[in-house]
DNA sequence: GCCAACGTTGGC
DNA sequence: GCCAACGTTGGC
């Protein structure tokens, strides 16, 4: 899962233990979450849109989607004003804080890995900021901590 | 249903 | 700040 660490960064959430992760208005990103994301599974979290994008710590997920509060605050900048409590459009997540890396592992650096290749943050124009990590992937990318 | 215009993301 | 990628919007 992705991040701006101005916005909301590793730090932030191991302050915050478990934090509901809002403002996802994208319709493949919502999917998945409401579809794939059980209790339990393991996040990276990663720093995007920063002087050095990296791979930072490990979160887990910490409860089923459910509605996202943000998009029925007119006040918000997430705010919906097609969605109603009725027929929420958009959900969220709770994540949980679990450690830091070691060291952040750079993108710079996941992309001189050719077994990483396909994965999708190597990929020109990724702009999905949840997507599916495959096992292979996973553990090689721990293995470079 | 097509597609141009526009907005956003995010690395560099 | 630039630019590529790509999702969304809205006219037709």
């Amino acid at each position: 899962m992705k991040s701006e660490p101005d916005s909301y960064s590793i730090d932030d959430l191991e302050r915050d233990g478990t934090e509901p992760w809002d403002g996802i208005r994208n319709y493949q990103a919502r999917n998945m979450m409401r579809d794939d994301m059980k209790v339990g599974d393991k996040v990276f979290f990663y720093h995007s849109s920063c002087k050095q994008p990296a791979i930072v710590g490990l979160a887990r997920i910490a409860s089923k989607a459910y509605p996202d509060a943000t998009q029925f605050d007119p006040n918000s900048k997430y705010h919906d004003p097609k969605s109603s409590p009725e027929e929420p459009r958009w959900v969220l997540v709770d994540v949980k804080f679990e450690r830091q890396l070691k060291r952040p592992i750079p993108l710079t650096e996941l992309k001189q890995h050719p077994a990483l290749d396909d994965f999708q943050l190597n990929k020109r124009g990724n702009r999905l900021s949840i997507f599916p990590v495959s096992k292979q992937h996973w553990d090689l990318i721990l293995s470079l901590e």
